[in-house]
RNA sequence: CGAGAUAUAGCGCAGUUGGUAGCGCGCCACGUUCGGGACGUGGAGGCCGGGCGUUCGAGUCGCCCUAUCUCGACCA
């Protein structure tokens, strides 16, 4: 039985294979019936609120409140900032009609001819277009500057490929959308909103990322600038894990969104934009599992510890039941979630191989023996160590235990991205090591006609111009032109 | 949207030169088990992706659809 779940999440064939059917056997989501799209399931989505309630906190602590704006965007909107439009046209989903009716054949239903819309209706790919519309009605004066929304929503494209969670035609997301009065504090928000989702990998999911700024070429359709935090899957390829863009005034010009300022003068408002989205949840799965299935930051976890019973009739069962009441108690006093899994159609056995596959950092086994001894077993999901202990001041001890879990699987993905971050000098250097995937340091001309030439030989993009970044300046390893600094070179997600 | 592959039980698959459908897992019942995905016995479950053709006869051969997957192109 063991063997199936190894042979099911082998990493030996193919990398995106093993990552679909963790997905799954994990019970985290599946296809859905609609092309492109995926069915979360509920322990996916406990994962996905754990995430969305701490950036929600985040997003309020830095002093943003949440709204909600239309599923549906008139066409013109779209038209309105030109580079938008370029970045959007052709991935979006169109709604032209607004009725069904009765087949005339009998087959069903069909859409009614005579219920055209007058002005197609676009399913949001993102929101600026019609939250900028909305902007020019709340702003006048400097006064009510700066607006700070965020809107938690799914959003729709029409991707070629998909793939759960990584690449999908819905996903979920959150998309904040703000409106300053200067180009200063536009920015400041930008790199502010930057770093909170830096904190957020790092200290919640464990995932250490590379802050940085996008190259023109990789720039969010309508931006200015799009800084960027970069993670480094277990695989060698990069996954860009959120995004947050100084729009400067090219959407308050577009949907004529001006204030008086404090000289009484008419000026367009500073924007930017910032999101995560469920690609997050891949990020997360990429980078922690083993071939047991997945691994689980303590932060992040459905729930941190399960408690199996391990026992052999009713009587027996019902004095474990009892002391594992007192048990559980004390877990949750010191705020850690339980699950206690003494369901009776499942064998102990069959209990510790499903939470191990859906990551649960720890598990407690209790039995007729521990009883007796005054034990419990501890296993960490980690490093799949188990000991057995006293178990007087266990709770103390597992909580300790979290600490140290969620420590340890950032430590490790750090010490894997140090050992996959490369500095090369010379192309062929580079064309050798992007073969065993990894971050590349390298220097770069800044001309998007050498960054298409290194990807259309390669399959490398510059994954972005990191911002703490070593700033010494050198020439591009292509045409030996002069170069500022290194930029992070990766095949990517 | 290009190139390749696949479509048979809930899931994963087999099915030979065309002869009327099978395995493993899962599911149901009973019993023995229960400290790393238990075992035995019995059972349920299929318009073989859809359509058209060839044939006495099609899961199998031919044509046309459709869907999915992998690799490109595109993208968070």
């Amino acid at each position: 039985m063991a063997k199936e779940i190894k042979e099911l999440t082998s990493r030996d064939e193919n990398y995106s294979q093993w990552y679909n059917d963790l997905v799954i056997k994990a019970d985290l989501a599946e296809n859905s019936a609609v092309r492109g799209c995926m069915v979360v399931k509920p322990y996916g989505y406990a994962i996905w609120e754990k995430i969305q309630r701490q950036l929600d906190d985040m997003f309020k602590e830095t002093g943003h409140v949440n709204a909600y704006f239309p599923l549906f965007i008139p066409k013109s909107f779209f038209s309105k900032e030109a580079n938008h439009v370029e970045g959007f046209a052709k991935e979006c989903a169109v709604v032209t009609h607004y009725r069904l009716k009765n087949d005339p054949r009998g087959k069903g239903v069909v859409v009614d001819p005579d219920a055209r819309l007058e002005e197609e209706l676009i399913v949001r790919p993102t929101s600026e277009t019609i939250i900028w519309n909305t902007y020019r009605g709340w702003i006048q004066s400097h006064r009510d500057l700066p607006v700070l929304v965020n809107q938690w929503a799914n959003v729709v494209r029409w991707e070629m490929r998909t793939r759960l969670f990584l690449r999908t035609a819905e996903f979920l997301w959150q998309e904040g959308h703000t409106a300053h009065a200067t180009r200063e504090e536009a920015i400041e928000e930008t790199v502010k909103m930057l770093n909170v989702y830096a904190c957020f990998a790092e200290q919640y999911m464990a995932i250490p990322v590379l802050k940085g700024v996008k190259t023109a070429s990789e720039r969010f359709a309508g931006a200015e600038d799009t800084y960027c935090i970069e993670a480094l899957m277990q695989d060698g390829k990069a996954l860009q894990a959120g995004t947050s863009h100084f729009l400067g005034q090219n959407f308050a010009k577009a949907f004529d969104v001006q204030f008086l300022n404090r000289e009484g003068q008419r000026e367009y408002v500073w924007a930017t934009s910032w999101g995560v989205s469920t690609r997050l949840m891949g990020a997360l799965i990429m980078s922690h599992s083993d071939n047991n299935g997945l691994v689980l930051p303590p932060k992040l976890a459905p729930y941190q510890v399960v408690i199996i019973p391990v026992y052999k009739d009713d009587a027996g069962l019902a004095v474990l039941n009892e002391r594992v009441a007192v048990l559980s108690n004390e877990l949750k006093a010191l705020g850690i979630s339980v699950k206690y899994d003494n369901s009776l159609n499942k064998k102990p056995g069959w209990k510790f191989a499903e939470y191990e596959l859906k990551g649960v950092p720890v598990r407690l086994a209790m039995g007729a023996r521990d009883l007796e001894n005054g034990t419990i077993e501890v296993a960490r999901r980690d490093t799949l160590t188990k000991e057995t202990v006293p178990v007087d001041g266990i709770a103390l001890h597992v909580k300790a235990l979290l600490e140290d879990i969620q420590r340890n699987i950032y430590r490790k993905a750090l010490d894997y991205r140090a050992a996959k971050t490369i500095t090369v000098d010379s192309y062929d250097a580079f064309k050798e090591k992007i073969e065993t995937g990894g971050f590349l340091l390298a220097h770069w001309d800044g001309t998007p006609e050498t960054e298409e030439r290194i990807k259309a030989e390669t399959k490398a993009t510059i994954r972005c111009i990191p911002l703490d970044g070593d700033l010494t300046p050198g020439v591009d390893m292509v045409t030996g032109k002069p170069s500022k600094q290194r930029v992070v070179f990766a095949r990517a997600y």
